[in-house]
Parts: C-alpha cells; sequence; structure tokens
DNA sequence: TACGCAAATATGTCTGCACATAATCCTGCC
DNA sequence: GGCAGGATTATGTGCAGACATATTTGCGTA
C-alpha cells in the first residue's frame, strides 16, 4: 500500500484537507494508523511528526494527535547573499564601498546592539548594482572586535560577503519594514527624498558578542517573495 | 555521555562555529561518530538531519556530510490572523467592513489569479484597528465559487478568518513591498496619499480552484519582525 | 464537593538491524 | 588517455521492540 513515509504524510493531509478530520478535530493513534497502513510506528510518526513541523497538527503526549484549529502559516525565507539574489537572476552583479570610518552610532543603533554609549564601531555604507543600476543601499555598523587582527579589504568584497564566509552559522533577527528615502537614500538611487522604500534591517551575534547591525535599502519597487 | 540528539546536535553545531570542522569540510560519517558519541547511527542520524534542514550541513548519498560552504539564511515566518496579532500585543482589535461588491477585477488581478477576462469576483474592503487606531487596510479579491453555498457574514467576521476556518492547509505566495498610500490608503488612515507603506500581497489557492488575492497596506511605521 | 495520587495512554526517543539508493571510485578494456 | 561499467560506500528509509515522559483520567479520600 505504501512507499514510504511521505506517502503516509500526503495521505493524511489529503483526508484533513477532505474535511474527513475536521479541525480540532483529533486523528487515530500512531498505532492504530500504522495498523491501517500497515507499516511501523516509526513510520506514521515521522510522516505525522512532520506535518506537526509544519503547522498542519498539533501533537501533545498522552492528548494525542489533532488537526490544527487556527492553522499558522509558516513560510520559510532564504535570505541569499545580495550578489547569488541578482546573479540568481542572469543579470550582472557589482559592488562599490562607499565609505568606511570609525565612528560613533545614533542611539537607535547601541539599543538594538546592547552597547553603551561612547563605543566606536566601523561604519560602512556600499551599493549593491544589478545591470548598472543601483539595486540595494547598505549602511553597516560592524564591531571591529570580531575582524581579530584580520584586515579584509571591504572595497573588494562586500562585507556580508565576509561575514557569511567568516563568521557563520550566527543568531539574529530581521525586520522588514517602509520608509521614505532619507537624502543618502536618494543620492544612492537618483530619486527623490521620500520616495517609498522597502527597508530591512538585521542585526547578527555570537552567543557573546555582537557582530552587526545592518540597514538595507532596496531600489523602488522591489517586491521580496515567498512561498507558503 | 549523551542524552538525545539534540545533545548530539549542539555539539555537532559547537565543533562547527569552533571551526574544528571548516566550512566546505566533510565531517565524519554517521558511522563514526554513532561510534564517537556511543550510540545508535539513527540517533547521529536524526541530529545531521535536522542540521541539514537549517542549512549548516549539506548532505549526500555517498559523498557524504559537508558543512555548508555558503550557509543559506533560512528565517521562518508565522503569518498570524491579524486579530491574533493585534490581540497577542494585549491591545484591543476591532475589525470593519467598507465594501463588498461583485465586479471585474483589473489586469494584474487577473493575472496572478490566472483567470480569463470578463470573470467577475467578488470585491471586499475593510479595515483592522488596534487600541482604535486603522492597523490595516485590506482590499480582497475573492472567488465566489469557494462559498459553495454558504452565506457568511463578512460584516461581522473577516474573510481572512472565516477562509483559514473554513479553507484551511491551501498553497500561496506572498510577497512583501513598499509603496506609496494611494486615494485609498490615504482615505483609510488619514494620512497624506504618497506617505510610504508596507504592503502585503497574498494569493491562494488549491489544487484545482484559486480563492483569494488580497492586499494588505499597513499602518505607517509598522515593522515586520522575525528572528533568524 | 474538592483534592491528590495512581493508573492508563499517546507521543518521544533510542537501539540494532536490514535493505534501498545514489554517488563516487576504480578497474579493465579499447 | 579516455570511457564504460561494476564495486564500494555513505546516506535514506524501514521494522520491531523497548523504555521515557508528559498528560489525562479516574478513583479514593478528606
Amino acid at each position: 500500500m505504501s512507499h514510504g513515509w511521505e506517502t503516509i504524510r500526503a495521505d493524511v493531509l489529503r483526508r484533513i484537507q477532505a474535511r474527513e478530520w475536521g479541525p480540532g478535530a483529533t486523528i487515530p493513534s500512531e498505532e492504530a494508523l500504522s495498523r491501517e497502513f500497515g507499516c511501523a510506528r516509526a513510520t506514521v510518526g515521522r510522516a505525522l511528526r512532520d506535518l506537526a513541523a509544519t503547522g498542519v497538527l498539533e501533537r501533545r503526549r498522552k492528548a494525542g494527535t489533532r488537526v490544527a484549529l487556527q492553522p499558522v502559516r509558516r513560510a520559510t525565507l532564504e535570505i541569499p547573499v545580495i550578489r547569488q539574489e541578482v546573479e540568481g537572476r542572469g543579470q550582472t552583479y557589482a559592488y562599490r564601498l562607499l565609505a568606511d570610518v570609525m565612528e560613533q552610532p545614533p542611539l537607535p543603533v547601541l539599543l538594538r546592539l546592547r552597547l553603551p554609549a561612547g563605543v566606536a564601531l566601523r561604519h560602512l555604507t556600499c551599493l549593491h548594482s544589478a545591470v548598472g543600476q543601483p539595486f540595494v543601499y547598505e549602511d553597516r555598523w560592524l564591531n571591529p572586535a570580531v575582524l581579530g587582527g584580520q584586515r579584509p579589504d571591504f572595497a573588494a568584497q562586500s562585507a556580508n560577503e565576509w561575514l557569511v564566509a567568516n563568521m557563520p552559522y550566527t543568531a539574529g533577527d530581521i525586520a522588514f519594514s517602509a520608509a521614505g528615502a532619507g537624502a543618502d537614500d536618494a543620492a544612492a538611487f537618483g530619486i527623490d527624498p521620500g520616495t517609498p522604500l522597502f527597508i530591512v534591517e538585521r542585526t547578527t551575534w555570537t552567543a557573546d558578542t555582537v557582530i552587526t547591525c545592518v540597514r538595507l535599502a532596496y531600489m523602488p519597487g522591489y517586491r521580496l517573495r515567498m512561498t507558503l
């Protein structure tokens, strides 16, 4: 009857979609299902665990497995390096460093990085282009301590790429918003101040040290797409 | 030594972060690791599979398991019903239906829904408020066929909530962008046209039928946050 | 009635084993 | 040297059984 746990997952999902098991209903136990499908309990468990991970099912010991009442839509967003995003669309990518200075960051940045006042950080601004057109204007604050003696050439390699290669597997958070172009943004893109721009702000850190805090302003009209 | 596959996952991750196994390096086989950890191969497999799912490892049969060279950042975004998003912050939620008519959608909507020209859809506009302030202005096109004889009262229950309850587990895509407030948006929020707004556009369908296509305009200053 | 403890139960995890599958590696032939 | 095809090998999946753990349920008692 079945070739594999994916078949079982598909069948369970089908029954849910067909309302055979309605929202909130408790579905049969792993044991019962394994008898029905003629396979081991572990195999059913694998299928149900996967559906629970995507939010379709909710499982609790002893209480059993039930169809989620308000299925939370979960979407996984893959955040590529900007170079890859551009080249993945078959366009030519270019990068230019605009500024690289040590200075004290403004208060909001300090708060987000949980740093005391008076600390100086490396402040980088740069421009990513696709097909010669400005694509993303980047404004980054970097903790110089993470360089650890190395002196990467941020004019040649973007800080983002250096970080993925040298400080990978970090924790962080990310926020999306819309904002009117500031003076810097307007100059970078050659547009009027106030033009709506899509903004991404990221903060990353390891267990003990803050690494970087970056604001990315995307070209007017940019859309970030993902699949549910 | 080990209490469970999560311990093993943590230890493997630690070694990767400590550069014991650098980016691109092939790590020992499941067999070797299971001997080292003193557990069954399946247990190691579970840990490595999980790390592969989060993008830290790349696995291929026969080739073995290697540390991802360019670890793709994956973030999982949970998309809540707007009511839950507001109430989850301890704020009072209110909903008001502004319009509900049958009409022919504009071309971009038809294209996204892959419908032929001339089809009429149900066009709903409504406003979600938090603490009495406009929070989201919603502009939705709904395929009337999915109602299937039911006549939900969209003045009392938002179309979104009706859909999660009655047409759950659908496929779809979602896009984020920034746009200047149009006339409708400006009227809904009481702001100047052109004010930058955060826009979410969603299209959902089942295997065979298109369900709905919605544009959500969030209040000025809204930030969508997620954790890496 | 209310409360607390014990039994029952469904999921969570682990073990050991087996076979399937996909790549790579290597050998031998041309 | 180059190529085809088989041997090798690491992961992918499955099975059966066992024990761990979290809850619920129900029973007995205050």
